[in-house]
DNA sequence: ATCTGTGTATTATTATTGTAATACACATGG
DNA sequence: CCATGTGTATTACAATAATAATACACAGAT
């Protein structure tokens, strides 16, 4: 191999203190920066090992994430190359099915709104804004 | 006592096989339907013991979600009467708070959304239809 | 005071979960 | 074939979480 370092997009800041188990903090980062970073399709995230060492944990920590997200279909997995973001799921769902997947969310808000009494064109300024903000590339 | 049945409005289905701990479903559908139904201010919620006994399932565990209702502002105690629905804690918090405490479920549905590949006004019209959908007293 | 109704603190037990150690299977390139 | 690179199955262990048993404190009515 080169010494050329792999140019590595994906990187993590682990709290140990923060009651979040650190595969779910793995996942949930790693969902936050697709979603917030152009990334090349050929791009390879960084393997267990590697971020293990970096976090200073268990490489099985990390597999379990990879896995996970693998399940979920966010990850895809090469034999012997690594893990690399799964080209969009749009095609694997039809809108009937995403919209479902993403109901329970919604209903949440609905009934998280109202605890708060937080109006209906509270929240949906609210969201607006947060997605003005949010970065997105494409 | 009168043997007039408590005429309660609140009753409970739980899943043993969910794998949602019992306490916390209790919460969540305690939440659903005061965010669903109109509720009488006056109205106490069932005892633990009656719950308990409903559900064949230990008061204390009925005891968990209750408190931890009250410590989310859910619901309020009254020594020796019971619990019941707390008046609205708008006042309690002004709207920035508020806004701040939705605003990270808010983030998980953009991150959600964009897995899923739908689009801002897919969520938007979701959201909204769900909202029509859901029932709301005043 | 006593009886019966609230919810709960404390403690114990059981089940589940998060992390880690080890060894393994497969792919690639020398 | 062997060295090195992927991720993972298996197992073990420690910590945490969920539930339950018991006993308690307070309120209201008798």
């Amino acid at each position: 191999m080169d010494a050329k370092p792999t140019k590595t997009k994906f990187h993590f800041q682990i709290s140990a203190s923060s009651g979040v188990p650190i595969y779910r903090q793995i996942m949930d980062q790693i969902k936050i920066q697709i979603a917030t970073q152009p990334w090349d399709p050929e791009q390879f995230l960084p393997s267990v090992r590697q971020i293990a060492e970096d976090l200073a944990i268990n490489p099985m920590t990390v597999s379990k994430a990879y896995s996970l997200l693998e399940k979920e279909g966010v990850l895809e997995f090469d034999r012997g190359k690594g893990m690399r973001v799964k080209k969009i799921s749009s095609s694997q769902k039809n809108f009937g099915e995403r919209q479902k997947d993403v109901t329970p969310l919604l209903k949440e808000v609905i009934v998280k709104a109202h605890q708060l009494a937080l109006k209906r064109e509270d929240i949906f300024s609210l969201l607006e804004k947060l997605w003005r903000e949010h970065p997105h590339e494409k």
